[in-house]
RNA sequence: GCCGGGGUGGCGGAAUGGCAGACGCGACGGACUUAAAAUCCGUUGAACCUUAAAGUUCGUGCGGGUUCGAGUCCCGCCCCCGGCACCA
């Protein structure tokens, strides 16, 4: 009897001899072509749950086959360490975030290795540490010299529950925190922010990069860049400052079907232009729809409101004056914050006409339209009329005629505007990097020096909620003096958005413990950009596009030397149980540890690479976990146990192929990431040398060496532990996982022999077995011959034979 | 509403326009066992036909089409999942 197969006792045994012999340690100096292969680290929640695994332990397969492959490749791992649930777990239990967090990232290491996954930990970077963040300081001190950074007032989303500002990205559509999911509301902030929209246009490209369709339209939608006109409407007949309401549309062509005008209701000439008798209402309306959050203004959504502010524009093409209206769909975040109503040709300011009674003009004719009232808005092009000069052009032609004819007027010009905000950074908690500033009464904001980097958080801050920064009321943290003057001056006390410790982390890895700056350019050289970023979806707009923007900026600054961070992206999809994401708040989450320590790592990797295509998740499902333990035990028996078959192995070219044709399989599923087919493919090789084992004496023959050594080779990325046992088992020596893939030979690949399919009328009538070298007058012939088919025949007349070169013969007949 | 991705046995899923259902789970039958678990062997899309051997028909969400031949390509619809959505 042989031993059994014990995953505890020998994963434990080669985690170890992995790490005391340092088996997955990376260097620059090799002869092998690199590959920065990067999975988005986690956040130090503090448990590795199985929807980790599946991010993770697939991603690890591939790595590992592209080092057998002779990559020389960086795969490494760290932790994602600043955020709020740090804060709050110190909140709710007194736990000092720094505590909290590093006694999760122990844990989570410990649970990394039990995963047996090729991390090279001597480049494991974690956010909140001084030596990391203090780089995170320093290029927001970099972004804030090249004008990317500044300090503004604007309405920010506000977050009730997390008690801080978010950026836009940060919220749902639902207008909830993509974090804690409470109501987001506006509030008017002094904040501050990148100027990712510098970069907008240039966000919208993802050439040369082989990234998911989805990814790529979901960051363009993003971006929303859309092409039209600024037009100014003349409220000169005021005395104000302003002479004009600047208004972005994408439809100048229906500039003579203006009927009113709409300001959003926050926009700043609201209040000046507002006539006495209105002034009261307006105020109301504004108060309202400033209170209200996103979800309220969805939920009334289809109800059309507004207000006349009692004051009139004009519109400069045609002279008519038009009344000026607020409503809550004209948003102060989009464009200039105004809208020119044109009620016959937008659906939103045909309904607030309708309801208010305002005059539809129609300037773009439908197709046959005979002056009837419209029904909705014609938002389609169509002929213009009722538009002075430009009638009976075509609307599309139309647009161009009139931004040419106003730029020359200078009452309106050609323009583009964007869905995309800048990016709002600062955040009112303790737990993240400090905002590298000071604010000096004399001097204003003064950038902390290089040298004086890192701005360390203070141990000792109070963490209550108060809407502001804890950092506020730690008089030790806030007074300091300013490095311009030396006169006294207060610190910046937010601290910054965690998608900034994000957007750079993976240049980090290339020189983890480099001291005089981010990273060491030679070896950022060297191993940047990410050749394979693998990660979730729901990055597409946050992350993913943060890390785009920072690329972008540091290669404008000459501090890197690429554009693009991440070449090829693939999003693995999500594990679900009970048909729910898996997630901490949810309770429904399953510990990996458990089925580990049960089953073993290679188990738990296998099943989560059997379930399905890996874009596609799948549901937990423990009964899969026990075929995939079986197969397994199969295995270390098929190796392990001794041959009991006596036949004498006649079969040795047949073994050959079949192994020839697995090897080829797997590399083919493994380049595609179709980890669930490899397997199959392997479990049918496994299964088929199973019964030449059990029929022939296989002791000694070179073929069946050579199968079960490519078995175990095949095997090696997916179970890296079980590979590694049985090779050793087998006479190896240490270790497996320094041995190149196995490589198929395609002449051993090729069959002699296949099954040719004969049909009648496209169904299949019979089959037989024949050469590979088989002409076509032979097929067709002995496709005739078959007794099967003749039957079938009888007397019909054939009207044709399709021939099928190592497929089939089809006979069609009446 | 718009943009993606899907819909295949009891279940998860395979299938360069050419044998639908690989591989695995479950179920059923058998072997081993005092018994059970574990393990091993066999059967397993549906209907029909036959004592049996064999054979026939139907079958990849629905309806059309292209083709000698369609899960796969084209047109129209239904449903599910994800994203975006008062963006002027």
């Amino acid at each position: 009897m042989i031993e059994k197969y014990n995953p505890p006792e020998i994963e434990e045994k080669w985690q170890s001899r992995w790490q005391e012999t340092r088996l997955y340690a990376t260097s620059e100096d090799s002869d092998r072509p690199k590959l920065y292969e990067l999975t988005m680290f986690p956040y130090t929640s503090g448990d590795l749950h199985i929807g980790h695994w599946y991010a993770m332990a697939p991603a690890d397969v591939h790595a590992r086959f592209m080092r057998m492959k002779g990559y020389n490749v960086l795969h490494p791992m760290g932790f994602d360490a600043f955020g709020l649930p740090a804060e709050n777990a110190a909140i709710d239990r007194g736990i000092h975030p720094y505590t909290w967090t590093m006694k999760n990232v122990e844990n989570m290491r410990r649970q990394f290795r039990s995963m047996g996954a090729m991390y090279d930990w001597s480049r494991e970077v974690v956010t909140c540490l001084p030596d990391y963040y203090q780089w995170t300081q320093w290029l927001f001190l970099k972004l804030y010299e090249a004008g990317l950074a500044y300090r503004a007032k604007a309405p920010a989303n506000w977050c009730s529950g997390c008690q801080t500002v978010l950026a836009n990205e940060q919220v749902t559509a639902e207008g909830r925190c993509e974090r804690c999911a409470a109501a987001v509301i506006k509030r008017d902030l002094e904040q501050w922010f990148f100027r990712i929209t510098r970069y907008a246009d240039e966000l919208m490209q993802h050439e040369g990069l082989d990234w998911p369709e989805r990814v790529k339209t979901m960051q363009r939608n993003w971006v929303g860049r859309s092409e039209g006109a600024d037009i100014s409407f003349s409220i000169e007949e005021y005395g104000l400052d302003e002479k004009e309401i600047r208004v972005f549309t994408t439809r100048p062509d229906t500039v003579y079907g203006v009927t009113f005008m709409v300001l959003a209701p926050e926009h700043p000439l609201v209040e000046k232009l507002t006539s006495p008798e209105y002034k009261d209402r307006v105020d109301d309306y504004v108060n309202r729809a400033r209170r209200r959050s996103e979800i309220e203004r969805l939920s009334t959504e289809r109800e059309r409101t507004g207000l006349f502010i009692g004051a009139y524009a004009t519109n400069r093409l045609n002279g008519e004056k038009v009344p000026i209206w607020i409503a809550d769909y004209a948003l102060l975040s989009y464009g200039t914050g105004a809208v020119m109503g044109v009620p016959a040709h937008d659906q939103r300011d045909f309904e607030l006409a309708k309801e208010f009674g305002l005059p539809i003009k129609v300037v773009v004719a439908p197709d046959g339209w005979r002056g009837e009232d419209l029904e909705e808005a014609h938002e389609e092009p169509g002929t213009m009329v009722n538009s002075g000069p430009f009638d009976g052009l075509p609307s599309e032609k139309g647009k161009d005629a009139i931004v040419a004819f106003m730029e020359k007027d200078g009452c309106g010009k050609k323009a583009v505007s964007y869905r995309l905000r800048d990016w709002l950074i600062s955040r009112q908690r303790y737990w993240g990097a400090p905002i590298p500033v000071v604010q000096c009464p004399r001097c204003g904001i003064v950038p902390v020096p290089e040298k004086d980097l890192p701005v360390l958080l203070p141990q000792d801050a109070e963490f209550r909620p108060t809407g502001e920064s804890p950092l506020k009321y730690c008089e030790s943290f806030v007074n300091t003096t300013c490095p311009a003057c030396g006169e006294q001056a207060q610190r910046e006390t937010d601290t910054m958005d965690t998608f900034m410790c994000s957007s750079w982390y993976f240049l980090r890895y290339a020189s983890p413990q480099h001291s005089d700056g981010p990273f060491d350019p030679e070896k950022l050289k060297y191993w940047l950009p990410v050749d394979l970023y693998t990660g979730g979806v729901e990055h597409a707009t946050m992350h993913l596009f943060y890390a785009r923007f920072f690329i972008k900026a540091l290669r404008d600054m000459g501090i890197v030397d690429f554009g693009e961070p991440f070449i090829r992206l693939f999003n693995q999809g999500k594990i679900i149980l009970g048909r729910q994401k898996m997630s901490k708040s949810r309770g429904n989450v399953v510990s990996a540890d458990e089925y580990a320590s049960e089953f073993g790592a290679d188990a738990v990797r296998a099943y989560l690479m059997f379930i399905g295509p890996w874009d596609h998740g799948g549901e937990w499902n423990d009964n899969g976990l026990v075929g995939i333990w079986r197969w397994l035990n199969r295995i270390w028996n098929l190796v392990l146990a001794e041959a009991t078959g006596t036949l004498r192995l006649d079969q040795d070219e047949e073994l050959c192929r079949t192994t020839h044709k697995t090897i080829k399989k797997v590399n083919e599923d493994l380049e595609r990431f179709h980890f669930n087919t490899m397997l199959a493919a392997l479990m049918e090789f496994s299964n088929y040398l199973a019964r030449v084992k059990e029929t022939s004496a296989v002791e000694g023959s070179p073929a069946w060496r050579e199968a079960i050594d490519s078995l175990l080779l095949l095997l090696a990325p997916a179970l890296p532990h079980l590979a590694e046992e049985l090779w050793e088992r087998t006479g190896h020596a240490y270790s497996i996982h320094h041995q190149p893939f196995p490589a198929w030979r395609e002449e051993l690949v090729a069959e002699e022999e296949f099954t040719l399919v004969i049909q009648i009328n496209g169904k299949v009538r019979d089959k037989v077995s024949v050469p590979i070298s088989i002409s076509e007058d032979e097929a067709r012939k002995l496709a005739l011959s078959r007794g099967r088919i003749k039957a079938q025949l009888g007397d019909r007349r054939i009207v044709r034979v399709i021939y099928v070169a190592g497929r089939l013969v089809n006979i069609v007949v009446k």
